[in-house]
RNA sequence: GGGGAGGUGGCUGAGUGGCCGAAAGCACCCGCCUGCUAAGCGGGUAGGGGGUGUAAAGCUCCCUCGAGGGUUCGAAUCCCUCCCUUCCCGCCA
């Protein structure tokens, strides 16, 4: 969240950045709330304050008529306080739903149409022939079963069989193996479940509710990501400053509703109520954050280069960035049998919008106040539609498919899926 | 699941109704002292919020001793509920 000071300095930035994210903020009802609450909470501590003296004056002289005077006094600070406690929490809430400012670069624009590609990397390949979709060719080669999954779970819902299964644990097992020794990151095995608080602390909730699984009758929702717990990590800490920045990668199934997503994406392994995913997260200062997001964003992508699929990393406009993300890259692969690029990751720096909820913050040097840390993170990567490119793209006209070299080391010496 | 013990500052740990936002020790910071180091001496060191201030500083008030409620003029301290930790028993991967 934004601080209440810098709304109150700052209300038509405030209001503007919402406007262009198309996430109107709840200025002016914040600004008067604001008022009435600090009218009420001096008012409150006057009382208080005057309580609080007479009692120690209480304490000496026993005086009946002063102890009758003071319980009254108790009960109207009480219940003043109570006022502006009720105003602060309505407050609170105003302040959760009010979307995160953006940063000068990013592209001003409504739809994902105004987004920009800022790299390109490889080239979409000629195959020869027309290519298949991965969902045909998991079909038939026996790696992908939704027939059955629907039976069991529903639609958006999969099974991978075989060398289909193999490929999703090497592939998981290739992505960590990487982040890990090459790019300097800290595996973390996460819970899967989380409260609301946490929830609340990366953003997705209050205002993303409808995305999230909920487990009933308990305060616990399954991650739509494994951003969640690990941004989460250092919730309520204050971190040396010469700790950051903290890089953190972990893999865990992710679950989304896919709300208001009917209809979308319906055919194949792309939009799953379940998927995998090694996502990077990044704890860090104001003044490296915007650095070490263009380097996690490169850690993502080198994923992308070492597995050969060619791929865009596009820059989100205002209005396709999302609530909380101060800014954001897509990185989009090439499926050719789809005939369109996927969205394998997405990398965002949120400024200190999520440490603030989550409070995480960091003191610069010894004895220096706390400051709130900033914070990013990005796939790296989106485990369906990773397999999906490289089903598509290292398909062979005979239906089989070839791997990456990178990813033979871990498929336990299989080199072509369908070969019997 | 049943029963016991416990949750206090960066850490250890004292504190059973006002003198306590909190002894002492450790750690850390500043200064002094000493050929150097170590030791020693003196001082400092929780977080959040309100008011005042152009702002920083400062001044001042309020809140916070796991969380929330209650008793009381007054709660770290007494009572209730919840959460967590730990030990014993039971159950189970």
């Amino acid at each position: 969240m934004l601080s209440l000071e810098f709304i109150r300095a700052n209300p038509d930035a405030v209001r503007r950045a919402g406007e262009l994210k198309g996430e109107p903020a709840p200025v002016d009802e914040i600004l008067d709330l604001d008022q009435e609450w600090r009218a009420r909470q001096h008012r409150a501590e006057e009382i208080k304050a005057e309580q609080n003296e007479l009692s120690k004056q209480f304490a000496k002289t026993r005086d009946e008529a002063l102890k009758a005077r003071l319980r009254q006094m108790a009960d109207a600070a009480k219940s003043e306080l109570a006022l502006a406690d009720a105003l602060k929490s309505e407050l609170d809430d105003l302040l959760l739903r009010v979307p995160n400012l953006f940063h000068e670069s990013v592209p001003i624009g409504e739809t994902e149409a105004e987004n920009v590609v800022i790299r390109e990397w490889g080239e979409k390949p000629d195959l020869g022939f027309v290519p298949r979709t991965h969902f045909d060719l998991g079909e038939s080669l026996g790696i992908m079963d939704f027939e059955r999954a629907v039976r069991i779970s529903g639609s958006r819902f999969a099974f991978l069989v075989g060398d289909g299964a193999r490929l999703e644990r090497g592939l998981v097992q290739f992505m960590l193996d990487v982040h890990t020794r090459e790019h300097g990151y800290t595996e973390l095995w996460t819970p899967m479940l989380v409260n609301s608080a946490a929830m609340v602390g990366t953003a997705n909730l209050p205002k993303f509710a409808d995305q999230l699984f909920k487990v009933e009758d308990r305060d616990l929702w399954l991650i739509p990501t494994a951003e969640v717990p690990v941004t989460n990590f250092h919730r309520e800490e204050i971190l040396d400053g010469d700790q950051l920045p903290l890089k953190y990668v972990s893999y865990a199934p992710s679950w989304r509703t896919e709300a208001g997503a009917a209809g979308k994406d319906t055919r194949g392994f792309i939009r799953m109520h379940q998927f995998s995913k090694v996502e990077l997260v990044k704890v860090t200062t104001a003044e490296t954050s915007l650095d070490e997001f263009e380097q996690l964003t490169r850690d993502a992508e080198d994923i992308l280069q070492r597995l050969g699929l060619h791929y865009q990393a596009m820059a989100m406009c205002t209005g396709d960035m999302g609530f909380a993300q101060y800014k954001k890259y897509d990185l989009n692969a090439w499926a050719p049998g789809l005939d369109r690029y996927l969205e394998v990751s997405s990398c965002s720096v949120f400024s200190d919008f999520q440490a603030r909820r989550a409070n995480i913050r960091y003191r610069p040097s010894r004895g220096a106040p706390p400051r709130f840390a900033h914070t990013i993170n990005g796939s790296g990567l989106a485990l369906p539609r990773t397999i999906d490119a490289i089903m598509e793209t290292y398909q062979r006209s005979d239906g089989m498919i070839a791997l990456p070299d990178a990813l033979k080391p871990y498929m336990g010496g299989v080199e072509l899926i369908g070969a019997r």
